[in-house]
DNA sequence: AAATTATAATTAGGAACCTAACTATATAGG
DNA sequence: CCTATATAGTTAGGTTCCTAATTATAATTT
């Protein structure tokens, strides 16, 4: 029986601080094992969560992104550009309009043509897309709920904290190649 | 110019307390605010680095997996089967079948029929691939160090240990499925 | 020994997100 | 006015990873 295909991340696949060690050893290199710990089992829980949100969603009948979609358009009163949920969302317009397409084939939301700017197109969240929402909710936040739930309040102030600068940390290595800065990135 | 497409982690994209609130209180539901914060922010992380990697990669002709492959390639003394690179990679096999067939096309690595067991195909490590990890490794190891560049070595040990704790949650989550649970799950 | 079953790798096709090119509309400059 | 440029949304095609089916070989069962 294999029922292993379903259990991807293995403890094999978790980095080892020796592994760590062994990498930079190899090359003579001036970096803090630890660090690369860090980075590496970050990286390895965010490909993780991604995969376990997939299909926590697809329970439900949706993507992570078209829940998201959905969950932006309840908090904006049930109407937005296709603009803004990018923003919103941080994915493009291009990622978007298919999330959109599928929506409304399942009838979830709807397009409606803006009547001040001919080129704008106004999504509404449908009666039957904010049902599912709805019911959806109580299972859903539970699920978000049971993540951190072997942390305690402190630890979810502190590891917010830290997630937090890890992200600022991400962001600069990502901004750093623009030779234009915005000038939002203060710290020298 | 529109140089805003580089930056996709807009300021709007994250997830804020206020936010969560709202919609936990659109539903009455029993459930804690900052959790669903926490669990939320992390998600955007995971994506945020899934993404940063990639760049982060293709400087060097390579993605996230193709140089997770070499990576573990070395490790192992240049010498592994697809089926256990897909368990150190966290990857079904039909996903390291592609990650070789590209390798071995630019000359990374290679294959070689095994003899003991003829359904086997090891796949080693060329001279080349072995440069291409030499010649990365300084840069690669510094980008890695510099996105936990804005933590202490003290607040690195404690991510490290929230982390994991927040990474046995999502196990538990995705594991919770199957009602026959494998028993190494074991700290009850 | 032959037939069944298990395993290793691959192939085929799908989902999510991307970039770049395109269409339609709006705005600005001469 | 009318051409040039910017913007909103979409379309086309690529990348990464997946699941399910397929092929080839090995192990097991009668």
């Amino acid at each position: 029986m294999n029922n292993d295909k379903k259990i991807i991340n293995d403890i094999e696949a978790i980095p080892s601080l020796v592994q760590s060690k062994r990498q930079i050893d190899r090359y003579n290199l001036d970096i803090d094992a630890q660090a690369i710990l860090v980075a590496s089992r970050l990286m390895a829980a965010g490909a993780q969560l991604g995969h376990a949100s997939e299909i926590h969603f697809s329970r439900f009948g949706l993507s992570t992104g078209r829940y998201r979609l959905l969950a932006d358009l309840e908090d904006y009163e049930g109407e937005e550009l296709p603009s803004q949920l990018a923003e919103h969302l941080g994915v493009t317009r291009a990622t978007v309009t298919g999330l959109i397409d599928i929506l409304e084939r399942d009838g979830l939301v709807s397009r409606r043509l803006s009547s001040e700017d001919g080129r704008q197109r106004s999504v509404l969240l449908t009666e039957e897309g904010a049902k599912k929402l709805r019911e959806m909710a109580p299972e859903h936040f539970a699920w978000l709920e049971a993540m951190v739930g072997l942390l305690s309040i402190d630890e979810r102030s502190v590891f917010l904290d830290l997630l937090g600068r890890v992200t600022q940390g991400i962001s600069a290595l990502t901004d750093e190649r623009s030779l234009k800065p915005k000038g939002n990135i203060s710290n020298e």
